[in-house]
RNA sequence: GUGGCCUUAGCUCAAUCGGCAGAGCACUGGAUUGUGGCUCCAGAGGUUACGGGUUCAAGCCCCGUAGGCCACCCCA
């Protein structure tokens, strides 16, 4: 029992498992740059207003779940880790004039996110996530890029059967008329809404629509949809969004108690799951459209769109999967030596490999001949550079730990020999 | 935030009715002194998650706390 360890919910990444996320991590930033979407940063805490704004005052997330800092003085600002990144990207989107940039500005950003919630198997309160935004652009087409580029990276990184729910949730123009039907539709029903739904329904009364509560089936079941509400501009839209998701051949699912749970969304949500494992806890990825959160956050109406994939959980579902992990790269040799003490030989001759550009370890271990090699053959080194007497003749060993055989190498030649040995 | 199950060495797990805390793997060293994965030997590693209580005696029984997992809730 360690005096101390990581905090809940949050995790070490030790050098074996952090090579998977190397891997899919780069598969995320090379999708991102081949779709157009540039790589930016923004920080991980931001006033606490822009979330409480941006994301909403009512939400879970911002209600419940978010890491406030204690202020140092009364003065301070009160600042928040961030539970998500839209907000802050388009915080940055304001803050640097980027609508004076050529529109619309394509944005990708991978990092961790916070929330204080209660840990569980793919649940922490320290994740990371992939986003990418696109600010500026009204769509439709650039929804169904988006849904397609999530899609391919899940394909990419081992996931073959990720399906996408897709839905509309309108937008200011249509969406207060239909949730004065959607409300009139549960008062009607009252003394049939468990305590929960109840309360939600002065809140957030989108949220009974998704409801799992077995007595919700049967309300929900003759309940309106937003879908079918939508006003022109926004029924437009999305059919429009659909004939592109078509044109690209993409498979999708139309799920109309699909709501998200941040308020800033309009028009297209949308969200990824496991074939076959949905429920709240297994989503993969979700995003929509947010065509009032530039303006919300005090820039000029500007329309956007993203998502945000949560990476943690891609690389559990990956392994549940069967997926194998990414090995650690190995080093393509270890300088060992005869003489357990002559440490200041192997470093140099090492030193001098990797000046040349090659990877190589040296065993400053004080340990003896046969338990270096041992070390290196572990290590899954390709070769191992023996130091000994020969050296005092400009020789060293070159041993092929594969196929076990050695010979003599000129100190000078070896560099070549083994960027040739990397090469092939 | 609510309820349930769990916690013994770095990892996976034993320990009979409450009676001297163990094994395998991994780690370190050795096997007559310059050659690896196997084998053999040895070593190190524990306040049995933490804090109380009951008892002659607690890893085991009781209470609390922390952490993990599961179901809610919610998100990714």
């Amino acid at each position: 029992m360690p005096a101390y360890r990581s905090p809940r919910g949050t995790r070490d990444l030790l050098p074996d498992e952090r090579a998977t996320w190397t891997e899919v991590e780069r598969t995320a930033a090379d999708l991102a740059a081949r779709y157009g979407y540039r790589e930016m940063e923004v920080p991980i805490f931001e006033r606490a207003e822009v979330f409480e704004r941006g994301v909403g005052e009512g939400t879970d997330v911002v209600e419940k779940e978010m890491f406030r800092l204690v202020p140092r003085t009364e003065e301070s600002e009160a600042w928040a880790l961030r539970p998500e990144a839209t907000a802050g990207v388009v915080r940055a989107y304001i803050q640097h004039g980027m609508q004076t940039w050529p529109q619309p500005v394509k944005v990708s950003t991978i990092g961790p996110m916070f929330r204080y919630d209660r840990p569980q198997a793919g649940r922490w309160r320290q994740f990371r996530q992939w986003n990418v935004e696109a600010i500026g652009d009204p769509g439709p087409a650039v929804d169904a890029e988006l849904i397609e580029l999530g899609l391919r990276f899940y394909r990419d990184v081992g996931l073959d059967d990720v399906e996408v729910l897709v839905n509309s949730i309108g937008d200011p123009a249509c969406r207060p008329a239909y949730l004065e039907r959607l409300v009139t539709h549960y008062r009607e029903r009252e003394g049939l809404l468990p305590e929960l739904e109840r309360r939600r329904l002065e809140t957030n009364p989108l949220r009974l629509l998704d409801s799992k509560d077995p007595a919700m089936a049967a309300i929900n079941a003759t309940a309106p949809h937003a879908v079918d509400a939508l006003c022109a501009a926004c029924g437009d839209h999305f059919a429009a969004v659909r004939d592109h998701l078509d044109a690209l051949g993409i498979r999708y699912r139309i799920e109309p108690g699909l709501v998200r749970g941040l308020d800033y969304y309009t028009r297209t949500a949308f969200e990824y799951y496991r074939s076959g494992a949905e429920g709240q806890q297994q989503a993969l990825g979700g995003g929509g459209r947010y065509d009032g959160l530039v303006e919300l956050l005090g820039g000029r109406p500007t329309p956007g769109i993203g998502f945000a994939i949560g990476l943690d959980r891609v690389i559990l579902t990956r392994s549940e999967a069967g997926a194998p992990d990414v090995p650690p790269t190995p080093p393509l040799a270890v300088v060992v030596g005869a003489d357990p003490d002559a440490t200041a030989a192997r470093l140099r001759i090492a030193t001098d490999l990797r000046a040349a550009g090659l990877a190589v370890r040296a065993d400053l271990a004080r340990r003896k001949l046969g338990r270096q090699l041992e070390a290196a053959v572990k290590d899954g080194a390709r070769f191992a550079v023996i130091v000994g007497d020969e050296l005092a003749d400009g020789k060293v060993g070159l041993r092929d730990l594969d196929g076990a055989s050695q010979k003599p190498v000129e100190l000078e030649d070896l560099v070549p020999i083994l960027r040739r040995k990397a090469g092939g």
